[in-house]
DNA sequence: CTGACTGCAAAGGGTTTGCAGTGCT
DNA sequence: AGCACTGCAAACCCTTTGCAGTCAG
């Protein structure tokens, strides 16, 4: 599912054409044009904001190839996907601090608890994005029947 | 958006019914139902999964309710939403190991890097769910902006 | 050339909303 | 008794899918 992020300094259109080639789809210029999209932002957009961004270099490019490429784009494991994956809203009582183990393949969330990991310290950095309430650790991996798939 | 989330010796349903009153909201069989089964679970329940365990015991809930009650739950504090919230799927280019910081209010999310985060050693039980890629540390909080605004 | 890919439009699934009746306070 | 709350059904939004034409290899 995510074989590797490649790195980071080659430009992101050479990247892509390789990484296309070496997995036999094709490189078109609406991909091309997808992934430089995607590489150059920092923000974390949505489909609709890489949509709406594309479409100003390539007028004709459709909602729906945007939607195929991005997953293919996490396929072929050059990008990934914020949060849990495309399901639905999950709720969680929050009664006790605990961290997540999620899978990457299946979406499956399992908690664990780790006093250890509650009082992890903070980098300054982090004051000049607002007031954290808390901190959780996500451990992203494969859960082990999707492991177990994938053998 | 999460003033507390209460000591999690009391009750389910008493718990609820203290956090209404204190709130002003109706206390009602069906938000008593919805708030006890998701504090009853260590998964992590979507509206759905919490509508089918519901129904067994109020056969006359509607689907609806269910997603105005878990809503309510969590402006009361009482219950939290997994990943990001109602939005849409985000997307990463990810080209470096990176941390989150996400703002509960709005959902912004903005990444900061630290060698140190990227270093936690990870608990043993761990290996028990599966074979772990990376590890994320995610910072919920408020941003700047959404600080400002409640105040 | 040929099959993979795109754009279009319509379907799909999860979530939300307007309304009239119900029941908590 | 009054107003918040519920259930119903329709609306909504984001995302996916089927199809015919197009283009990369």
């Amino acid at each position: 599912m995510t074989p590797e992020l490649g790195p980071a300094s080659e430009p992101p259109r050479a990247r892509f054409t390789r990484a296309a080639r070496r997995a036999g789809v094709k490189v078109t210029p609406q991909r091309l044009e997808i992934f430089a999209e995607v590489a150059s932002r920092t923000d974390h957009p949505d489909a609709e904001g890489v949509f709406r961004a594309v479409r100003e270099r390539l007028p004709a490019v459709s909602l729906d190839t945007v939607y195929r490429t991005l997953w293919l784009l996490t396929d072929l494991g050059l990008i990934t996907t914020l949060g849990t994956r495309r399901e639905s809203v999950r709720f969680d009582a929050g009664t006790s601090l605990h961290h997540h183990y999620v899978c990457t393949a299946c979406g499956l969330t399992q908690d664990f608890e780790s006093p250890a990991l509650d009082a992890i310290p903070l980098p300054e950095s982090v004051a000049a994005f607002g007031v954290p309430a808390r901190t959780q650790v996500e451990v992203l991996g494969l859960c082990a029947a999707c492991h177990a798939e994938s053998a």
